[in-house]
RNA sequence: GGUCCCGUAUUUCAAUGGAUAGAAUUUGAGAUUCCGAUUCUCAAGAUGUAGGUUCGAUUCCUACCGGGACUACCA
């Protein structure tokens, strides 16, 4: 049953009825909490229509629903708002339509193919917060276009070529004396990250002596001896020298193996990995082919470059005047190998931060040059930054907070937390440790998810992880505690069902209202690319529950019909929420 | 300089052009014969400035003020 397309369609035949005209667009939104009524019909936009006041038209209409309409039950205007109550049968039929409903707000597959990348991290050092949110988004967005029957192909591009990485493996020659994550107890990811902070050092130590040796800075940058070796190490690396490319495969292999302990512990995968060092070819070829068609253009020095000047942008390089590619020839390599892996995919979701919009753009357009039709689909899934109390987080001046000390710190505050409140008696230590881990990654996570993506948010490591209020413990704890209603229920013999009722308690229809929206917010997600819009809507069934517990007894009644209706709605609810919060990678657990 | 994003309670976040701008947090006052007190109720408290568009603006437009990003033959 869609309520909203009966509600207007039967508003429709009143205007028409009427007035005598046909109206497409009609405004109706929730009714605010102080008046009675559900639903609010705005009748400013009518009065023209009508040829009467905003009021007049109000009440019309208000009339004609409840004489002619099987949906309305009564209504009330103020001003020009027409405030509409709707019978209780009609409550129960959506109610009943939607429990019956296996697959409530799942939309069946629409044969339509995406694909979405996120993460895409660089091989030099660990993951951090920034991380986190890039990770938690690009796979919560998947995660709801799966929802709406796309078929959704998550992917990253590992950046695993360039002058960075030979930074790590320059300084792990030097100062590593062979280390390994074994004989170090470090993970991977931290062990090449460790010596990446190394090169830095040493790097910036000899600059500062060529510079007081009488250098420019720019000379000292380019002579320090160190950099002079990452540098030959990147011509050998191209030039695939054995054991330079050995190298580079023992300690990426390390930093993927510690990546993915990180992954897992996050809950995110992939579908599949590309790796720049595959992909920048083909990059390259694509340029030439541009070249030739006349697409860009040649500089004397031999450089490739496009010129965007036409589009309000700039010029931009494309290949070096040694030949060599640079970051935008291989993401065109990328784009255009992701559409031949996957042909029916309609277009491509990037997760990468917002200091990349100016990127994106210009390589929209140039594949749109390049003469892909599919350029105008793919997106920009662009979010901001995440700042801490003392501002931006560095990995220079060692500000970062690392995604896998913020994932422990948060487990181990959410077992402090609970421990506390004591209320672990029957679980075992295994159960009580995925608990933990699930508040603390659930807290974490819708922390991160519940702001528009666009906004860069603050974060403070020294505040503990609240459980309560506007956070996902509070809907964790709510739907554990209509699990343990609905085992309540069993035992007492009492099953779900709904029968005839003589009517609705008012906070009854407030919780069906909400679980009703879940589709509309999922669609509302999906096209603001937003998990934002779940994460609130799952906080607010979650307190419209928790204002029905309270208000009325579930069980304690001596009604049995009515008591099998509350155990039903209790069921829809915890089933609601947990779809909502598996959108946004959040377990609920059934006790807590 | 140019392009783009963001300015909302003490703080962190909401609000398809709609009604008295919502939550959480903080502070203060209260509820609970309990189906689980990580709950619920009440109170205090905000749209950077100046114009414009209109029945109506946090939202759209213009200017200014404030914060940020980008504007590399780095990735």
């Amino acid at each position: 049953m869609n309520l909203d397309l009966s509600l207007r369609s039967e508003i429709k035949n009143a205007v028409t009825a009427l007035f005598n005209q046909s109206i497409d667009q009609l405004q109706i939104q929730p009714t605010n909490a102080e008046f009675e009524g559900s639903h609010t019909l705005v009748c400013f936009p009518l009065a023209k229509i009508s040829k009467k006041g905003p009021e007049e038209t109000a009440r019309l209409i208000g009339d004609h629903l409840v004489a002619h309409g099987n949906l309305v039950s009564k209504f009330n205007v103020v001003k020009g708002f027409l405030n509409l109550t709707l019978t209780d049968t009609t409550w129960l039929d959506l109610f009943v339509s939607i429990y019956n409903d296996k697959n409530f707000g799942a939309l069946p597959s629409n044969g339509k193919e995406i694909m979405v990348e996120y993460s895409s991290p660089n091989t030099n050092k660990p993951l951090h917060l920034g991380h986190l949110r890039n990770n938690f988004l690009g796979w919560s967005v998947a995660e709801i276009y799966k929802a709406l029957g796309y078929t959704v192909h998550k992917v990253q591009i590992i950046n695993d070529r360039g002058i960075h990485i030979c930074k790590s493996m320059t300084a792990w020659q030097l100062y590593g004396n062979a280390e390994t994550p074994e004989s170090s107890g470090l993970k991977g990811d931290k062990l090449v990250g460790k010596y990446y902070v190394e090169f830095d050092k040493v790097y910036k130590s000899q600059i500062r002596e060529l510079e007081e040796k009488g250098s420019s800075k720019e000379t000292a940058e380019k002579e320090a001896p160190i950099m002079k070796l990452a540098v030959s190490m990147l011509q050998q690396w191209e030039q695939k020298d054995p054991q330079i490319v050995k190298l580079w495969r023992m300690m990426n292999g390390w930093v993927y193996a510690g990546f993915d302990v990180t992954y897992k512990r996050m809950g995110v995968n992939f579908e599949k990995l590309y790796y720049e060092s595959e992909t920048y070819l083909l990059g390259k070829e694509e340029v030439l082919r541009g070249l030739e068609q006349g697409v860009f253009f040649r500089k004397d020095d031999g450089s490739v470059w496009v010129d965007l000047t036409g589009d309000g942008l700039d010029q931009k390089v494309l290949l070096r005047a040694d030949g060599t590619s640079v970051y935008m020839t291989q993401d065109i390599g990328t784009a255009i190998l992701r559409f031949r892996d996957f042909p029916k995919i309609e277009k491509q979701v990037y997760t990468v931060g917002n200091e990349q919009e100016y990127h994106f753009k210009v390589l929209f357009l140039i594949l749109s040059k390049l003469g892909y039709a599919w350029a105008k689909e793919c997106f920009h899934l662009s979010y901001g930054m995440v700042d801490l109390p003392s501002g931006k987080m560095k990995s220079r001046e060692g500000t970062v907070v690392d995604a896998d000390d913020l994932m422990q710190e948060m487990a181990e505050d959410a077992e402090k937390q609970s421990r506390e409140l004591g209320k672990l008696d029957e679980m075992t230590e295994q159960e009580s440790k995925d608990l933990f881990e699930m508040i603390g990654l659930g807290a974490l996570k819708f922390f991160l998810l519940k702001v528009d993506p666009r906004k860069r948010m603050l974060f403070d490591p020294e505040e503990s992880i609240q459980l309560q209020g506007h956070t996902g413990p509070f809907i964790q704890y709510t739907h554990a505690r209509i699990c343990s209603i609905l085992r309540k229920a069993k035992d007492q013999g009492v099953t779900a069902a709904v029968e005839k009722l003589p009517a609705l308690e008012p906070a009854e229809r407030n919780v069906i209202a909400v679980i009703y929206q879940y589709q509309s917010k999922l669609q509302e997600a999906a096209r603001e690319y937003s998990p934002a819009a779940i994460a609130n809507y799952a906080y607010d069934l979650a307190k419209e529950y928790n204002q029905f517990y309270q208000s009325i007894p579930i069980l304690n009644e001596m009604d049995a019909v009515k008591q099998k209706f509350r155990v039903a709605l209790s069921f829809v609810v915890a089933s609601v929420l947990k779809k909502s919060m598996h959108l946004l990678g959040i377990g609920v657990p059934e006790r807590m």
